[in-house]
DNA sequence: GCATTTGGGCAACACTCCTGACTAAACTGG
DNA sequence: CCAGTTTAGTCAGGAGTGTTGCCCAAATGC
């Protein structure tokens, strides 16, 4: 809680981290530009320099100034630094991304998966893809579109929830190619957390993005950061109690099954049945589209009264359909406390704040070195 | 985010704020006692005691170590770093407290208070106990038994809620009499950081305080902290949805309604003719137990779908009574995903959670001058 | 009364950052 | 092409930290 204990030390780590998180952020500085972005002075940043390039972080690129007066050399980030791999794990398949530091995507490689021979295939192409990353893979961040037990990074069966990976640990495979940290989490929390840095939710403290495709799933933002609850379970909605198509309680996976919206055998969402009553225009399709709004609208009740959010984001791929947001709005109008309700609007969500975390976790291992 | 710039300056208020907080934290102390405590040098602690003394923060008590060796100086903090007020503000009343840094009682004063006087009374005695507190009050922290808005610190009105003590702004009164930070939250917020603190939820860092009472709250504990939401509103529980005696579905204060368990005229719950079902024994009385274990069930089931807690906490005039805790044990027990339910056990736990906050804030005042 | 023990002060040192002046190296304009 | 201008980077000096090691002061215990 307390701050660090004070020394000369503790001073000129501060003074390296602004430098570094200086050139981080810009990708190449003169000392000049990082003496004057910083507000430390010249010769204290030409130190730091020094010393990080000792230390084998920065290098000078070689490249020059131009213009007026002396020409300055650009410093950044040395190759060594590494690099952090991003994976996203869905029942379609395994994608798996290295980045640096500036948040550049290096690599980029995609498995398709059956359920029978998975397991290998996917760490086969995550080795892949970490070998060929420079300088190495220093963490993990991944994405899987399962419950995810937040100490151990395992997947976790629930009941009502389709399982759709398989009791998979993304940790132990992982742990054969890089060392470092792994991170898992929820493809849904993934994709919150990228509607709050540069989505519909930007800068939005306190919301909810609700996903709705083959499962359901929900991630809570609480100021300013997903909480994902002690086992990471948080959001994880299917089994929550809300408004059935005859105006009985029912959990929410139940309500799918009462239309016949499930796939055969499964607890999983039949979308693309579901797709045709949101682009239908008879009776029988709004009559559906409607049960569905007020089952959702409960979910939605139910967030506002234990979390209230300022907003709520509706993702996934019948979630942001234009015919379920309207009908969503109008029904959840209708509710006291009602908030704003908007499409979710980042390509890729689930990847892009992974990607995010991922270089946020590498690159304070580059300081913290 | 990025921590302070680098400067000597920076470096000598860390010694300081370390000596504070080791002299706040043991009450008194001697320069080698704090060093020794801190890790930090002997001749910086004795400057920064110097500077601190100078500066009217700390004061040499006269005091004298005894014991084997020469006699050291104890140190504590002045009289001048002033003191915090704490208020209670419920429909049966008003209670100020006057705190020091150490977090000791300095003074206690209650006002009783009717609908109409009320406002007058509580600002007059409030600013009573702002008076005789020595040093001044620095800053005051309130506990308020209705919804607090988050930004404003006014209490608000909610559907379905009972309103209790008015529409007040404790802001508003409290400034005419203190000046510096005034912090309102809610009385279930403020009993939740208690049981966290040093109750039955001591440590636990997710969980959830249901508040059963005249009124119904619920304070949401996630990552730590409590999490009031975009308006401060967050658990406002009366609205929820939930099961009703019959099965179906009903906002959780219709229960009441249809138990036949609402004062006339009001919104607020009839404890005293709840209090005759719990402790008595017959099959009316276990019918009705059943009917609110159920209706709260299903509340905690929303809670662990959304935010996913360790402990659920229940308290209150008669959330906290064996005969409660033991039939919502029994009945949540059959839940899918059940978790452990406690009963609250911090005497006072609205005020001991906010008498906390302002010892904290009082420090940090103490430290940022 | 003397040895022991502990609190506190002093001086020297090492280190960090800053200011202000200086040098170095590029461009600009005649 | 050369002097003037402009900008990058370095140097020297100084102020302010925290630390170590040694000393003195003052209390207890025998």
């Amino acid at each position: 809680m307390s701050s660090a204990k004070p020394s000369l030390e503790l001073l000129r780590s501060l003074t390296d981290e602004h430098v570094l998180r200086a050139v981080m952020e810009r990708g190449r500085l003169t000392r000049t530009e990082i003496a004057s972005l910083t507000g430390i002075s010249k010769p204290t940043i030409s130190d730091s320099v020094r010393r990080l390039t000792e230390a084998g972080l920065l290098v000078d690129t070689g490249e020059r100034t131009t213009g007026r007066g002396r020409a300055g050399s650009y410093y950044s980030l040395s190759e060594d630094c590494g690099s952090a791999l991003v994976c996203s794990i869905t029942p379609h398949g395994v994608l798996g991304e290295a980045v640096d530091a500036f948040g550049r995507v290096l690599s980029r490689s995609h498995a398709v998966l059956d359920r029978a021979a998975g397991r290998e295939r996917a760490a086969d192409t995550l080795a892949e893809v970490a070998a060929r990353a420079p300088g190495g893979v220093r963490c993990a961040v991944v994405s899987a579109a399962d419950p995810v037990d937040r100490r151990t990074g395992r997947l976790v069966q629930l009941p009502d929830v389709p399982f759709l990976v398989g009791d998979l640990d993304p940790v132990s495979i992982l742990s054969r190619s890089i060392e470092g940290p792994i991170l898992v989490d929820n493809d849904v929390n993934w994709a919150a957390r990228a509607e709050r840095q540069g989505g519909c939710a930007e800068g939005v403290d306190d919301f909810v993005y609700v996903h709705l495709g083959e499962g359901l799933g929900c991630a809570v933002v609480n100021d300013g950061d997903v909480r994902r609850g002690h086992g990471g379970l948080s959001g994880e909605i299917a089994h929550l109690w809300t408004e059935g198509p005859d105006g009985a309680a029912l959990p929410l996976t139940e309500v799918f099954a009462a239309l016949g919206l499930r796939r055969d055998g499964s607890t999983a969402i039949d979308v693309e049945a579901l797709q045709k009553f949101l682009d239908a225009d008879d009776a029988e399709a709004a009559r559906v589209r409607t049960a569905l709004a007020r089952a959702i609208c409960g979910v939605l009740s139910a967030a506002v009264t234990l979390v209230d959010p300022r907003l709520a984001v509706l993702g996934g791929p019948w979630g942001a359909h234009p015919a379920m947001l309207a009908v969503i709005t109008e029904q959840f109008a209708t509710c006291a406390r009602s908030i704003p309700v908007v499409a979710a609007t980042v390509p890729e969500p689930e990847l892009a704040g992974a990607r995010a975390h991922a270089v946020e976790d590498l690159r304070a291992l580059i300081i913290g070195s």
